[in-house]
DNA sequence: CCGAAATCGGAGGGCTACCTCAGGTTGTAG
DNA sequence: CTACAACCTGAGGTAGCCCTCCGATTTCGG
């Protein structure tokens, strides 16, 4: 007599698991979109039309489900800055940067949320701002070199566009998907080394920006 | 007989009403700062050792509360807008205003939701930030007929300074009270007729901006 | 078609916040 | 000192959300 069970294969999940599971992505991609990654779990077990007791068995942690929600943008992110720091001129590769990361901010509060805030439990997500922070200041190093941008600015001052940003395309979005590129713009215009004037105080020392990106998510997540 | 009876002058209160009055709006004063202007009432009355109850006959609804703890603060928005709109060279006073109005915002959360969003119920602040957005436009215009302000800036453009600086003095302000300056003055130096270049969308139009306030509030308040 | 394992539903206990109101307390005019 | 209006308290009803747990349902290999 011989043994033919078939174990599933590890990992695998049964055709209504995988269904739903499915549709809670797509649930939480919506909601933690429009509402931030603060969202009431039940709002998104809801929209997906299922119970509470599934979005928790398929998403024990609330971490769990951004994890997943967010692979995608958070590649996104990577490769944008991968592709900026070998740009010519390097200058090219900085407004790149930004501008894509921007556009992956615009009308996704979630996304705005992973890039401005820290979330010391989620390591794939730390990982991954680790990453483009430390891509960051590579690319901001060359524009430098290059003299196109200010050398008054430190790699830290970046996180200052990501935050000013988030605000702003939560409140244009809806109205005007597109008036963030004008905002950034202005922005760049102030990085320019033409346009140097004397700043008033140092940068940000990189403990700082880690304490200011855990700050921000005191208020409003656990 | 003579009714004698004086009833006390119209609006005045009980000693311990005073007193009772006075600690919820020092209380108030403290957690609109540090967590924004949805906070919990019953925070507050809390933290001025009253019972939610009086919170609630003092100030029947949160606006009148928001209303009474932002007066000083309301004022000296206007007064910074009645100062700057006169000053000469324009510029300074576009630079006054801009880095007046991010000294009221610094780390005072409450009146980062004053400046930065609508809220249509509360007479009184709109009328605050209907007049800041009137002298604002024509200090604006001022500084580019002087040539100063770069020409293709529009008074709208002013409300995207106030959104992004608010979540960077959120981010910011605990770590390094200072640090706002420095966003700043890299703002004002795209904001120079020196620095500009082409800006690749149109400005939000005057009705855009409201709704963009008005979005910013529907998340947090009501 | 069966039965075990996987999955699902949703009630339920805990928490926090909103806002109201009836009953007790206090300030003050006279 | 008194009486009453003004004031204060805090329990209580409502609501939304968190997270758990277990009985009911579904899937799937054999």
């Amino acid at each position: 007599m011989r043994v033919t069970t078939r174990k599933p294969p590890i990992g695998s999940l049964r055709r209504d698991a995988q269904r739903n599971r499915a549709a809670l992505l797509d649930a939480a991609r919506a909601v933690f979109a429009e509402e931030g990654l603060d969202a009431a779990l039940e709002g998104i077990a809801r929209r997906a039309g299922l119970a509470i007791g599934t979005l928790y068995r398929h998403f024990p942690t609330r971490m769990d489900l951004v994890g997943a929600v967010m692979a995608e943008k958070k590649r996104a992110w990577i490769k944008a800055a991968e592709a900026a720091v070998v740009m010519e001129p390097a200058w090219d590769g900085l407004t790149f940067f930004l501008e894509r990361v921007c556009e992956l901010q615009a009308g996704d509060l979630g996304f705005n949320d992973i890039a401005s805030m820290r979330f010391p439990y989620a390591a794939g997500i730390e990982a991954a701002r680790k990453r483009a922070y430390d891509l960051g200041r590579r690319i901001v190093e060359r524009a430098q070199a290059e003299g196109s941008l200010r050398p008054d600015i430190a790699a830290e001052d970046v996180a200052f566009i990501v935050w000013a940003h988030s605000r702003v395309s939560e409140a244009t979005y809806a109205v005007d998907p597109q008036a963030w590129r004008r905002y950034l713009a202005l922005t760049l215009d102030g990085l320019r080394a033409t346009a140097a004037n004397p700043l008033p105080v140092p940068p940000l020392r990189p403990r700082q920006v880690l304490r200011a990106q855990l700050r921000l998510g005191r208020r409003r997540l656990r």
